[in-house]
RNA sequence: UCCCUGGUCGUCUAAUGGUAGGACAGCGGCCUUUGACGCCGUGAACAGUGGUUCGAAUCCAUUCCGGGGAGCCA
């Protein structure tokens, strides 16, 4: 089991897990296990595919088994090849590498000669209702269908219809090609579903060869049995469409992929919805499929989400059939399991407020010796410039201090990480009695951060040399969404629920000098702020940092308590 | 109303006829040159009712509640 050792190989069982093991152990397949990820290219993925991803590629890996890429392409109104270049980056990104690519525009001959079969044998039909009588005769929960007056055409005339369908000769619409199975079956699914749509679309790959188009349906279980798959993983929607897929493979007499549904990952305050994605990017509510705002991959990876974090989080969520809502302080919780291990330690100040240490001389520069990663001494140790006047954080002091408030106030004092204790002393206000600077004097013997009297402070608070500091676009974001919405309320505006708030971005941020260079992507840790990562739009003039995800924070809770 | 499907701590998930456990979140504490990390402790659940059984979260019946289903979307 090439997964042992990782840290989602801890993960649970699972039912699908389950499965394959007693068909292993039964001789199912010969022992084979091949399973597929298989998405539509009309969007980019986002992180409710990351579990089928972890699960269809994991499966696989865990039994030494093959997993494929395959593109559900037989919607050619949807389809676009950026989708499909987005996606391929997005499994690799994961850390997969697909055993085969397959798209199931691959399978059109195929399925084109499968569907003549069924009309030799007599099990589909060309019907010239219109989607309309077609929805008219269906029938409904309660009451059976009626079939179509064309139910029984001739295999010659069927034959003759559908070879004109595919010549062109009928406009979108015009006709349908049906298999023929029950018109009064309790599952719709098989209330002579449509094989075939006639379509005069360009298709981003087959171009226009083809004017009509197999559905999903009658698409999916061929390309699974003609890719060898064993177990064909899909979410709960499917459950009442398996009957249908047991029904083409076993009329067509070809192998016979077990269809499991699982439960799609739902994110409690996350869009997870395709459509309503699409909608965020054409309206310009965010800046792309890869805004750090957004659910989606790219935008996740943009943020400063790791893989790791990702796969992580997908091996642990489980997978049932119950229709459950992970937390996302869940996802939160792995994401900064991983960052903290991986992530350099920085100090940045987003909101700054002066300090002028009065007895420390003007002219002086030092530099001061920090430890890149607590966690990782791999990482080596960076000297940080200290001078007179540096800038901590305005939350970092408070001229009246609440109770249990450890940081600086008058006449408190506290150490500045890696270098001195300092002691507040005077609060400058302006003629609006706004505090505009303060006063402190620090402690010489106290360089490094200790004292040598064994002296303690109760807090230790991080800061940037104003002499040294490079301004920074520190991008703050938050939830996109204000409050938890059914993302089923389909049509409802959820655009008027977004968060106005969702990205800040602070004045004067400003960071230690040796963040500026660093490439798009690196993590940073800014010591008790959070997980930044840099943003492509970074240059070394204006460094620019995405904030992944806040520390936790502790004080903030007990602060709130006070408060209310 | 019909078909499919599911209900275990706040959330997610184990236990597959034999001690209801874990993770996250919460709460309390310890540690700390990040109020971070880490560590220790703690509260918290088998939807209801009947039945089968020495024994039921698990099997049966029934009630209640949730999700999906009538695209020429996937």
């Amino acid at each position: 089991m090439s997964s042992e050792g990782s840290p989602e190989a801890a993960r649970p069982s699972n039912f699908i897990r389950d499965i394959i093991l007693a068909d292993l152990a039964a001789g199912k397949n010969d022992g084979r296990v091949h399973t597929r990820f298989p998405p539509e290219p009309n969007g980019y993925l986002h992180i409710g595919h990351a579990k089928s991803i972890c699960l269809n590629f994991g499966l696989a890996r865990e039994f030494n088994g093959k997993c494929n890429l395959r593109f559900d392409d037989t919607n050619p109104s949807k389809e676009e090849t950026e989708f499909v270049n987005s996606i391929m980056e997005d499994v690799r990104w994961m850390g997969f590498q697909w055993d085969a690519l397959f798209y199931a525009s691959d399978y059109f001959d195929q399925l084109y000669a499968w569907a003549v079969q069924l009309i030799k044998s007599g099990n589909a039909y060309v019907c010239d209702l219109t989607s309309e009588q077609v929805r008219a005769t269906r029938g409904t929960t309660t009451e059976p269908g009626t079939p179509s007056p064309f139910r029984n055409r001739t295999i010659e005339e069927n034959l003759d219809l559908f070879g004109r369908m595919r010549a062109g000769e009928f406009p979108d619409g015009a006709r349908t090609l049906r298999t023929k199975i029950d018109m009064t079956s309790p599952n719709f699914n098989m209330r002579d579903p449509v094989m075939y749509r006639i379509l005069h679309a360009h298709h981003h790959r087959t171009g226009d060869k083809w004017c009509i188009y197999p559905m999903y349906d009658y698409t999916h279980g061929e390309s699974d049995s003609i890719e060898g798959i064993t177990h064909s993983i899909c979410t709960l929607e499917f459950e009442d469409h398996r009957p249908l897929y047991d029904w083409y493979v076993e009329n067509l007499g070809i192998h016979h992929p077990q269809q499991i549904e699982f439960d799609r990952l739902n994110v409690t305050n996350t869009l997870l919805s395709k459509r309503k994605l699409l909608l965020l990017v054409q309206k310009g509510l965010v800046s792309g499929w890869d805004d750090p705002r957004m659910p989606t991959l790219s935008g996740l990876r943009r943020r400063g989400y790791t893989p790791e974090a990702l796969r992580t989080f997908c091996a642990n969520v489980g997978v049932s059939k119950t229709n459950g809502v992970i937390e996302l302080g869940l996802l939160e919780h792995f994401l900064r399991e991983d960052l903290n291990k991986r992530a350099l330690r920085a100090m940045a100040v987003l909101d700054p407020l002066k300090v002028v240490i009065t007895n420390y001389p003007a002219d002086l520069t030092e530099h001061m010796e920090a430890v890149n990663n607590p966690a990782d001494e791999s990482a080596g140790t960076r000297s940080v410039p200290f001078s007179q006047v540096i800038y901590i954080e305005n939350d970092d002091f408070r001229e009246v201090p609440p109770k249990k408030y450890y940081r600086l106030s008058p006449g408190t004092e506290v150490r500045l990480r890696y270098a001195y204790f300092i002691t507040c002393q005077a609060v400058i206000k302006n003629d609006a009695g706004e505090i505009v600077e303060i006063h402190c004097t620090y402690d010489p013997a106290s360089r490094g951060g200790n004292s040598p009297d064994g002296r303690k402070v109760k807090s230790t608070i991080h800061w940037v040399s104003a002499a040294h500091g490079v301004e920074i676009e520190a991008r703050l974001y938050d939830q996109l969404l204000l409050e938890t919405t059914g993302d089923e309320s389909a049509d409802s505006d959820f655009t008027s629920q977004l968060n106005p708030q969702s990205l800040v971005i602070p004045p004067k941020a400003i960071a230690e000098p040796s963040v500026a260079t660093a490439a798009p992507g690196t993590k940073y840790q800014f010591e008790r702020v959070g997980y930044f990562t840099v943003d492509p739009d970074s240059t070394p003039e204006k460094p620019v940092f995405n904030r992944t995800v806040q520390l936790r924070d502790t004080w903030a809770k007990i602060d709130k308590a006070l408060t209310t």
